[in-house]
DNA sequence: ACCGCCGGGTGCC
DNA sequence: ACCGCCGGGTGCC
């Protein structure tokens, strides 16, 4: 996460004044001094035109108008309650006609005629945003005056001010003095005095007292008094643990709830809302849902599924059998189809976290591509699921795609033929609105592609077997799309490109034409950018209850929230105007009450834990304690020699790039040395990948060279250097190389050249860089080298010696504990097969060149606990993505240090995680004197980078070439 | 609306 | 009086 201050449109603000201190405001005081800062995401890929504009709107000032008109319409308004103004250019009596309208939505009056003719053509071109407030005679019956802010960009303040005065207007001052007094800044418009506030000195946050202030929104939510547990119902297989049986109680609370909304109060028989000080005759409706925002790993998905259950049907629970309808169909034979005809998915059985499937397509892949052969059905079979390619879908065998799931037994698949079920019945051709009468009990859940498959895991995996629940996953070419059909399953799962597909294709789908009792967002930062199709496509979803889950809430940008609250249906703020007025732009000008009113408001709708969080005193995952040992390694003699020859040799020759300051030039060469040494730290024999560094310019031929530096981005890639991309600072997508050896993602590296055409240069180097030579890395893996070195005789090295002590140690302590042995090197990995086999040890072994039928299997087998599985599982540092989950394990051995910590502590986590019920004790080799201890110093470098600052994402190519060159120095001892 | 504005009734003091 | 003034009718856009 990171932060940046927009100096820009803070002092915008704080040079203008806005509507709200005043003593007649209480619930919008503007203290006078409060830090300002605003939350601006500084990663620009989906950045929301429309939200940028609103921030760089400046006041152009204030005028006292009147409404008219009051007694014909049903809106009320309190004193010095905000209205909003809307044109209403269709009225038959005034094509300028104004409308004035309550935080409600509902019509108070209009725009006295003079003063509309005179707004009307300011509002329809968009020169001003024109604010409202009644600040007293409310309760008038015939009309009421109007206090009026005006809010442009500065270009457009000239036209404004004159196109007023045409009409006789005149806006008055906004004030720029410090602290002056509300009695002498009345204005002096014609159409009566109007006022504003003091503005306020713009006190600049320090980047950590604004992300602490961020951080507080949710981290309060924490110390919450929501202890009240409940039971899941019986249908749920999996015991809760505490933090989820609240969860749980407080989510069917929600949903349940008679109470009205959050912030309303009956005041005088009418319904009254403290945040925004307005009321209505009518009963607010309460929003039946809210935002679940536990971090990852506490079980959102598991009490989604309990709230599923527990709240089924009318506050009841579902029962464990209803009616007997079965799905005639045959049992899915095979387990393992192909996906995307290349990969195989398979998960991992009885656990509560499947693999991830880090191969899967990605999402932006599949909305791309909606041509339908590039979609998959995925089905769940006995509590495993596998994934379907339709692109076969076309043979009868395979014609799997649509399919009804019935837990019933053990989440028994069967299947529906289309052609004869679906076709030959009246449901498609019923297929328009689903049928309204009938109350739908149908939850629709939507997901991000990547964690589809693990949600028909855990709900195979957490519902008893002998329950009877239709699930449907909505997914693939051949998905059912008839909306009565669906309503009558239990849980349709889908995702958001489905949704969004289906959204785009008119009169096509389905999803929007049926009135869910409930619709859950999973990972719902994903409707974050309010512009987005996406995030359209969901907001028009009909649903009793919604909810959001995320383990971000806010990710970098207070307009992150505007969606979420939109979709819960939160009014106002569901209107962007209300948004904005009431939270957004108090929030980012620092006033202290917006932060008050966005603290409530995400306080009565979020239930927020972190992994830290405590319940009785206890944290809410009582995870074992994690123990990193390091033990120093002295090399043998020989390994001494060796290792010492090549470290003097290449230091001679970095050294001299150092004088020619051709470092970075030779970056890739620096790196192959670097590997070369942490190599024969690890053993001497391992294979150093062959090409010997040789200047790029010097390559004889193209070919050759395209050849070369090809091995030289590999050699990057595999050297576990963990390269980040010069350019966005984050972990390589799509690398590719430039003729001058240095690996970007592709993405970046064009944009740099597009910007800098048409004579790009590399950001590191300053070499000229051409769009047409850049080099991608060619898809066949860089493993499978490992078979070649049989020929070769098997020695020993220090190091694995001290790890077969340890391994050796350790079974005849327990030979049932598990342990995960660690290396970036695959060949070492490898090395390491031959004295676990002379040992007689069982094991299994987990790198990114596996298929992922392999995977799974490797997952599966090290993860039983019976007696004979394997004990060791030899394990890549990179393998598996962030849910891979090896808890079966509680000791680690690093073999080899890494470049990033990070990539180390995530390598622990999937041990020391949710499951875990051993202490985990790490044992990380370290080669004294060596390449290895310097690398341990880089890497505290770097975790007090991550904790300490937030501001240093955002570092320059300068800056990214000196740290690297500083890098290097210390790594080689120069 | 205890207003403004309209338009008909009306017309010395 | 092609005015002023009176008082009733009336009333958003």
């Amino acid at each position: 996460m990171s932060w940046k201050f927009k100096r820009d449109s803070v002092w915008k603000y704080s040079q203008s004044a806005q509507y709200g201190a005043h003593e007649n405001i209480p619930r919008l005081s503007y203290p006078p001094f409060f830090p300002r800062f605003e939350f601006q995401d500084i990663i620009p890929p989906d950045d929301f035109q429309t939200s940028d504009e609103e921030l760089d709107l400046v006041l152009f000032g204030t005028m006292r108008g009147q409404v008219v008109g009051i007694r014909y319409y049903t809106g009320v308004v309190n004193n010095n309650e905000m209205v909003a103004l809307e044109r209403e250019p269709n009225n038959p009596y005034d094509k300028n006609a104004i409308k004035v309208n309550n935080v409600n939505g509902n019509q108070v009056g209009h725009l006295k005629r003079d003063l509309a003719a005179a707004l009307a053509y300011i509002m329809d071109n968009k020169l001003a945003q024109v604010e409202g407030v009644v600040p007293f005679g409310a309760s008038n019956t015939f009309t009421m005056p109007l206090h009026m802010t005006f809010w442009g960009k500065e270009e457009n303040r000239e036209v404004v001010l004159d196109h007023l005065k045409k009409h006789g207007f005149k806006l008055g001052p906004t004030p720029k003095t410090v602290g002056s007094s509300l009695e002498n800044t009345w204005g002096s418009g014609r159409a009566g005095p109007s006022y504003s506030r003091p503005v306020h000195v713009a006190v600049q946050m320090t980047t950590e007292q604004l992300k602490t202030e961020f951080d507080k929104l949710f981290e309060d939510l924490k110390e919450d008094d929501r202890t009240i547990e409940m039971e899941p119902a019986e249908a749920v297989e999996t015991p809760l643990l505490p933090h989820q049986k609240q969860a749980l109680a407080w989510m069917i609370a929600r949903e349940n709830s008679k109470e009205l909304p959050p912030f309303w109060e009956l005041r005088n028989d009418l319904y009254y809302n403290t945040i925004t000080n307005f009321s209505v005759k009518e009963r607010p409706e309460n929003v039946h849902g809210g935002i679940l925002a536990d971090d990852m790993g506490l079980g959102k998905t598991l009490t989604a599924i309990a709230v599923i259950l527990t709240n089924f049907d009318d506050g009841r629970p579902l029962l464990g059998k209803r009616g007997k309808e079965s799905h005639p169909g045959k049992e899915y034979k095979d387990e393992t189809v192909k996906l995307r005809g290349s990969n195989t998915n398979k998960t991992t059985d009885g656990h509560s976290e499947p693999s991830a499937c880090s191969e899967e397509p990605s999402i932006s892949d599949v909305s791309e591509k909606s041509n339908v052969s590039d979609l998959f059905s995925f089905f769940s079979k006995r509590r495993k699921i596998s994934v379907q390619s339709t692109e076969s879908s076309e043979s009868e065998e395979i014609e799997t795609s649509k399919l009804s799931q019935k837990m019933k037994g053990k989440l028994k698949n069967t299947q529906l033929d289309t052609k004869s079920k679906v076709k030959g019945t009246s449901v498609m051709e019923s297929s328009k609105k689903c049928d309204t009468g009938e109350r739908t009990r149908t939850t629709l859940i939507i997901c991000p592609l990547s964690v589809l498959s693990n949600w028909i895991d855990q709900i195979g995996q957490h519902i008893k077997s002998e329950v009877d629940l239709n699930l449907y996953v909505y997914y693939g070419p051949d998905r059912i799309r008839d909306s009565t059909w669906l309503s009558k399953q239990d849980i349709i799962l889908t995702t958001y490109n489905i949704l969004t597909h289906d959204y785009g294709t008119k009169d096509n789908s389905p999803l929007h034409s049926i009135k869910w009792l409930r619709v859950i967002l999973d990972e719902g930062h994903a409707i974050r950018n309010p512009n987005a199709q996406q995030t359209k496509a969901v907001l028009e979803l009909e649903a009793e209850r919604r909810w959001v889950l995320t383990g971000t809430p806010i990710q970098n940008s207070l307009k992150d929230l505007w969606s979420l609250l939109s979709f819960l249906k939160l009014k106002p703020f569901t209107d962007r105007e209300w948004w904005h007025r009431i939270i957004q732009r108090p929030v980012t000008t620092g006033d202290e009450g917006g932060l008050r009113r966005l603290q409530s408001l995400i306080k009565s709708i979020t239930l927020r834990r972190t992994k830290t969080s405590k319940i009785k005193g206890k944290p809410v995952l009582e995870l074992p304690e994690r123990k990193v040992f390091i033990q120093h390694i002295t090399l043998s003699v020989e390994e001494r020699k060796i290792y010492q020859s090549v470290k003097n040799e290449g230091k001679a020759t970095i050294a001299r790039y150092f004088t020619e300051g051709t470092v970075l030039a030779h970056y890739a060469d620096v790196l192959g040395l670097l590997l070369r040494l942490r190599q024969i730290c690890c053993h001497v024999h391992l294979p150093t990948n062959g090409t010997s560094s040789s200047d790029p310019s010097r390559s004889d031929t193209p070919e050759e060279l395209r050849k070369m530096l090809v091995t030289k981005m590999k050699l990057i890639l595999s050297s576990g250097s963990d390269e980040e991309c010069s350019i966005c600072l984050d972990s390589l997508t799509f690398p590719v190389i430039t003729h001058c050896a240095h690996v970007f993602c592709k993405p970046c590296i064009c944009q740099v050249i597009q910007r800098e055409q048409p004579h790009a240069k590399c950001p590191l180097c300053r070499s000229n860089i051409h769009g047409h030579n850049l080099l991608e890395c060619p898809p066949e893996e860089l493993a499978c080298d490992s078979d070649n070195k049989s020929d070769m005789e098997w020695t020993s090295s220090s190091k694995i010696n001290a790890l077969m002590n340890a391994l050796i140690e350790l079974r005849t302590k327990d030979p049932n504990i598990k342990s995960l042995v660690v290396s970036q090197f695959t060949t070492f990995l490898s090395l390491i097969e031959t004295p676990l086999k002379a040992s007689g040890f069982v094991f299994t072994r987990l790198d990114g060149s596996m298929a992922q039928k392999k995977r799974v299997e490797s997952i599966q087998c090290f993860q039983n606990t019976d007696a004979g599985s394997p004990t060791i599982m030899l394990l890549s540092l990179k393998a598996g993505g962030v849910g891979l989950n090896l808890c079966a394990a509680s000791r680690v051995f690093l073999m080899d240090p890494a470049w990033n910590p990070a990539a180390e502590d995530q390598c622990f986590d999937r041990c020391h995680r949710l499951g875990q019920k051993q202490e985990v004790i790490i044992t990380k080799f370290i080669v004294k004197d060596s390449v290895e201890e310097n690398m341990l110093k880089i890497q505290n470098m770097k975790r007090e980078l991550a904790a300490g600052a937030f501001g240093t994402k955002k570092t320059d190519a300068d800056e990214m070439k000196q740290a690297k060159i500083n890098e290097i120095r210390t790594l080689i001892d120069l």
